[in-house]
DNA sequence: ATAGAACTTCGAGCGCACTCGAAGTCAAAC
DNA sequence: GTTTGACTTCGAGTGCGCTCGAAGTTCTAT
């Protein structure tokens, strides 16, 4: 049994992570990976753990609305090693902000939604 | 001076609320607005205060990502008039359960970021 | 009166992030 | 050994939310 025969099958992560089969392959293809995925056999895809942690912080940075096309470049300076820390962490730093700015936003159009709900349950309550 | 030749131009409430006049239009075909905004001398758009302020909880409802054809639901009910309060209520009620979702979502994954932004920059240091 | 800016409608086009489906390969179970 | 189902690649298709541009009209300033 060579190394590649073990780790876990596309279908498995993808269940365990919470994205599809081809969003997988999609985000491999795409190069948001640090590397491509191992196989078994000559064909299917073997995860191993650390794979599946870096499909997780991928999932992390989308649902943070990072851009596809900014994660591609993170995982290309993660390529590279450790020459490229700095930029990786000046990255994640830039996008921080943008999360705080969202989370900012969202909070103050929640203030808004509960605000017409208030109204609304006022009306009622007036009836 | 007839009353609607009174009221902002489509370009003052773009700046205004800060969504192109292009989209402000588009808003009004798909049927986003409560209603028609009125014209003046038989062409040009002229918004109202309250026209104004339904684009700018639009723009709330947006901003926390309801789908456009939700928000469509929700002006056509608010057209009905004084008989679909309730709906318009239940409405808001269930979108606001997923915007506190979203919010935790983005929460948990800041979380993820600044673990890993304190990881680059305590190898920083150690160096 | 006329130039130029701002508006109008309409339909087409675009960018993003997948999603799907076809056609073929591989493997595990019976 | 053959069926069943999960996998493979590849390119095309989809849904969303605008965005753009053409062609024409109207307003404003000079």
């Amino acid at each position: 049994m060579t190394i590649t025969e073990q780790g876990l099958s596309i279908a498995q992560v993808a269940e365990l992570v919470g994205v599809s089969a081809h969003a997988l392959r999609y985000y491999e293809r795409e190069g948001l990976l640090r590397n491509p995925i191992e196989r078994a056999s000559s064909s299917h895809r073997r995860y191993t753990e650390a794979d599946v942690n870096w499909v997780r912080f991928v999932t992390k940075l989308r649902s943070t609305a990072m851009p596809i096309a900014r994660i591609k470049e993170y995982a290309a300076l993660a390529r590279q090693g450790d020459a490229t820390r700095q930029a990786r962490l000046d990255l994640l730093l830039v996008h921080r902000m943008s999360v705080v700015a969202q989370l900012e936003e969202m909070t103050k159009s929640l203030a808004a939604i509960d605000y017409k709900i208030a109204t609304y349950e006022e009306r009622t309550a007036q009836q």
